[in-house]
DNA sequence: GCAGGATATTAACCTCGGTTAATTAACTAT
DNA sequence: ATAGTTAATTAACCGAGGTTAATATCCTGC
């Protein structure tokens, strides 16, 4: 039993019944990676078909617009998937750029191997779409937030949401995944201390 | 052959290899329902369970914030699914308003039943992660556009996707789904002509 | 401990979209 | 046709957040 038996994939197995034989048949597929801080995980027109599941550490996703500025996606910490996601669905080359924010390690899965898995036990098709529904329920809830709350309102529910990474990312990263300049963030700082 | 057999249903058919007997069963749960004009699907707090999908006419989907304002999520038209999914999926009471835009009839699955039938063939499961993949992606692109795109741009991109629904939404509607008042759209218009 | 770079704060000014309210245009129904 | 309602436009004013730039603070490596 390596190192590549998470936590992440315990819960699944709790939860979705995954048989121990089919796990052992996964890990044969599954590679591990490590990334420096700073390095990327994939950069726009890569064609990357993984699902990289964060064992340590905490990456960024988010693209460039016309003008050359960024816009955070979110945030990927421990046991939450890195690699871009939409892209692999939709079989198209990444539009985002994936950064670890931290040095950090990964469980690369391809997405062609897993969707082979759901050929055999239907386990992984189960997996398959509770991933893709708790995706949704996260993206309706952006959604929400950002058609309806002010960017003040947006700070307050990113603290509640992602209170165990907030000391971990900083001020700038914050503001760009609220979809405001870190200027206008550090002006509702002020006025909320 | 009843006029349950829509279009939508056969894209499926086609698509994921539903096999002929699967759809009889299907047909046995199905029932359809009627709304005029103005009528409402569901409304905050109902316990709706249905993923209905439009068979003719065309729906608003909408939140109403605290100040009293309306905030549309979508419009589905025929062959989408007008349920509140999100919350389906959450199995929580609907927290949005379901509007028909215009006299229409809906195909009613509950979800249970739905589910039901994904522990019998295996198609079923398919068709559950296609339809979560798919609102996914739509989230996301959504996503990129009130991060990244101006008002104006986001009236275009509309104009382009959902060109098909255009003259049949009343411009204060359009306003609301974009995240702006029907006056910025009125000038955004003004502007651009 | 210090230098250089990365983050964060603050101020001055500008722009886009919100708000209110008055006006006009487009639908409905009798 | 006409009145009444609903939708869209326009104008005047306001405020949140963007932009630029200067300053201050925090890191990090050497």
């Amino acid at each position: 039993m390596g190192v590549k038996y998470t936590e992440f994939f315990k819960m699944y197995s709790d939860k979705f019944g995954v048989p121990e034989e089919e796990w052992l048949k996964l890990e044969e597929v599954l590679t591990e990676k490590s990334f420096k801080k700073g390095e990327l995980l994939t950069r726009p027109g890569d064609n990357f078909m993984q699902l990289a599941v964060v064992i340590k550490g905490l990456f960024r996703l988010f693209y460039i617009g016309q003008e050359g500025r960024e816009y955070v996606k979110t945030f990927r910490g421990e046991g939450e998937i890195a690699g871009p996601y939409a892209e692999i669905l939709l079989d198209i080359p990444s539009r985002t750029f994936i950064e670890a924010m931290e040095d950090s390690q990964v469980l690369l899965l391809s997405f062609e191997d897993f969707v082979k898995f759901g050929e055999g036990h239907q386990c992984w098709k189960t997996i398959r779409y509770e991933m893709a529904e708790e995706h949704f329920v996260q993206k309706e809830k952006r959604e929400f937030e950002l058609l309806q709350l002010s960017a003040a309102e947006r700070y307050n529910n990113f603290l509640v949401e992602k209170s165990h990474l907030v000391d971990r990312i900083p001020q700038y990263h914050v503001a760009s995944y609220l979809g405001i300049t870190p200027v206008a963030l550090s002006r509702i700082l002020k006025k909320i201390k």
